[in-house]
RNA sequence: GAGCCAUUAGCUCAGCAGGUAGAGCACCGGACUUUUAAUCCGGGUGUCGGAGGUUCGAAUCCUCCAUGGCUCACCA
């Protein structure tokens, strides 16, 4: 029996479409021809021809892709055909192919790959053209397509499988396109800026370099539990210590949290360290970057997301957080010092009593009443110390950091800092986060006693930065959900 | 984790005062040698997400479950 042929309880799983495919199938094989015929290469892209249609007319071309529509006319055909650069339409005769040939093409289906060698020319009605005279099966689609008119919207279906989301919906294409060159971009920026790209472990004993739940693994070998990273932060620094002065990584980050609209558990982030920096050319760093990469992918730094217009044209405002509180919300920092619980009744603010202290209040304010205004791209400064504990200390305001958060469009895209060089307050620092660890806040830091040797030796002053990039494809790409700009979101298990 | 909404043919969707499922595309058969969502003639291909319940009768009402979306919470 041929491995083509189905057994009836196969039969059963599929619908009559399916049926009719397989059977096309196996009338191939018994007809001696390959449905998966390798034997043909393409010299050409749909768009080649299409874009120097002048050179290509009357010439041989080959082309390949799938067939994403038929109109059949009786004994001649058009068919478009889809490759990476998009559609071009195939002219099929029955006098060019023969008898024989133009049955065989009769016999496609919607979702086929093929081969085909022809003559470019223009039809009647003006439409670039391959009429065809040899034509080969490459893959044989066993599954009928999405429809063609309507696309596929069913958001499951384009999530689980992506490949249908691909094939028949242009614009999503083009979505992970511009990720593609946005992070091509990011890297050229950098790079003439001659920062080094390293990569920095994954699998980690210590998940370090953000407040966040991590993932946990196994290694069967060492018979160990390991995190898969949260940040590559502490690693990158020690590339600091050990003379690296400008470096940068690309890759993903791992968080054991919920999912959304803005998280997905794995995601793309970029952190880039500059020895002799500090916060300041940071921020200047990530406007130019910004621009730099706006103006690469999109053409312009004025970037439209959901019917709202921002100018990434630097330089971006910049504004203490508690200026930001006092212009937003209208309490002074004196105000919330003097009296948090009447500045939180006042305010309508949704805090356990037990939990009001003025860091709380702060965060609280600023999360109510300045973040949804942040619509410019704005860079807040001046973090409390016990909410960064990476961060190096404000001279003079040693409850402060030298820290920013550039906000665009209501969102935090990254975070940045001058780097805590002084080890004996990061040691003191990772206490404190080992105490409210110890209370119970999982996200808390864990101690790196391997990182404070690392900083004994001596870390520079040192300006770091982290973006996160996915949120920066959902700005530039004007997509309102992170599953927009990832192939392959996360998703529970069908069954 | 909570609330709301959704799930009907391969795809996009109708059908919901409870009466036994329908359209367009796709598909199958036929006509057609320059079409553009081709057209014309003929054909409905289904576990109405799953499991219970109410009822003479459930796609429709109720309960639970699953998956997804949105909002909130969580989370830099």
């Amino acid at each position: 029996m041929s491995r083509f042929e189905l057994d009836p309880e196969e039969l059963q799983e599929l619908n009559d479409q399916m049926v009719i495919r397989r059977q096309k199938l196996a009338e191939l094989i018994s007809q001696g021809i390959n449905p998966f015929d390798a034997d043909f290469v393409p010299t050409h892209h749909a768009l080649d021809i299409k874009e120097d249609f002048a050179h290509w007319e009357g010439q041989e071309v080959k082309v390949a892709g799938r067939i994403m529509s038929l109109r059949r006319h009786g004994k001649a055909s058009f068919a478009d055909l889809q490759d990476q650069s998009g559609r071009i339409q195939l002219y099929v005769r029955q006098d060019l192919l023969g008898e024989e040939g133009y049955d065989f093409f009769s016999k496609l289906d919607l979702g086929d790959i093929i081969g085909v060698r022809g003559k470019a020319f223009r039809t009647k009605r003006g439409e670039i053209s391959v009429e065809v005279e040899e034509l080969h099966l490459m893959s044989k689609s066993l599954r009928p397509l999405p429809e063609k008119w309507h696309g596929l919207k069913d958001v499951e279906i384009r999530y689980r499988q992506r490949y249908l989301d691909l094939m028949v919906n242009p614009e999503v294409r083009q979505v992970f396109i511009a990720r593609s060159k946005i992070i091509q971009s990011i890297r050229e920026f950098l790079l003439e800026r001659d920062f080094l790209e390293v990569e920095t472990p994954i699998l980690n004993v210590i998940a370090g370099g953000a407040n966040a739940r991590p993932f946990i693994t196994y290694h069967n070998a060492l018979d160990m539990n390991l995190y898969l990273r949260i940040a590559p932060e502490l690693y990158l620094k020690r590339l600091v210590v050990g003379g690296f002065e400008k470096v940068f990584e690309l890759g993903k980050n791992f968080r054991n949290e919920g999912i959304s609209t803005k998280h997905n558990p794995e995601y793309t982030s970029l952190e880039v360290y500059q020895a002799y920096a500090d916060y300041k050319d940071m921020m200047e760093l990530t406007e130019e970057l910004f621009a730099y990469v706006a103006r690469r992918v999109c053409g312009t730094t004025k970037i439209e997301f959901q019917g709202r217009t921002v100018d990434l044209t630097p330089p971006w405002q910049r504004m203490s957080m508690l200026a930001a509180i006092e212009k937003y919300s209208g309490v002074s920092w004196e105000r919330i010092q003097a009296d948090p619980e009447g500045v939180a009744r006042e305010k309508g603010l949704e805090l356990e009593p037990a939990r009001i202290s003025t860091g709380s209040v702060v965060m609280e304010l600023f999360d109510t009443f300045v973040e949804p205004n942040l619509i410019d791209p704005v860079f807040i400064t001046d973090y409390p110390v016990e909410v960064s504990p990476l961060a190096k200390r404000t001279e003079g305001r040693p409850h402060l950091t030298d820290r920013f958060e550039p906000y665009i469009m209501g969102w935090e895209v990254a975070n940045g800092f001058s780097e805590l060089n002084d080890p004996i307050d990061q040691k003191e620092r990772f206490e404190k986060q080992m105490e409210q660890r110890a209370a119970g806040d999982e996200e808390a830091h864990m101690m790196d006693e391997d990182y404070i040797v690392a900083l004994e030796y001596g870390l520079p002053p040192t300006g770091g930065l982290g973006i996160g990039i996915d949120r920066m494809v959902m700005l530039l790409t004007n997509s309102p959900s992170i599953r927009d700009v990832i192939l392959f979101p996360h998703m529970r298990p069908k069954e």
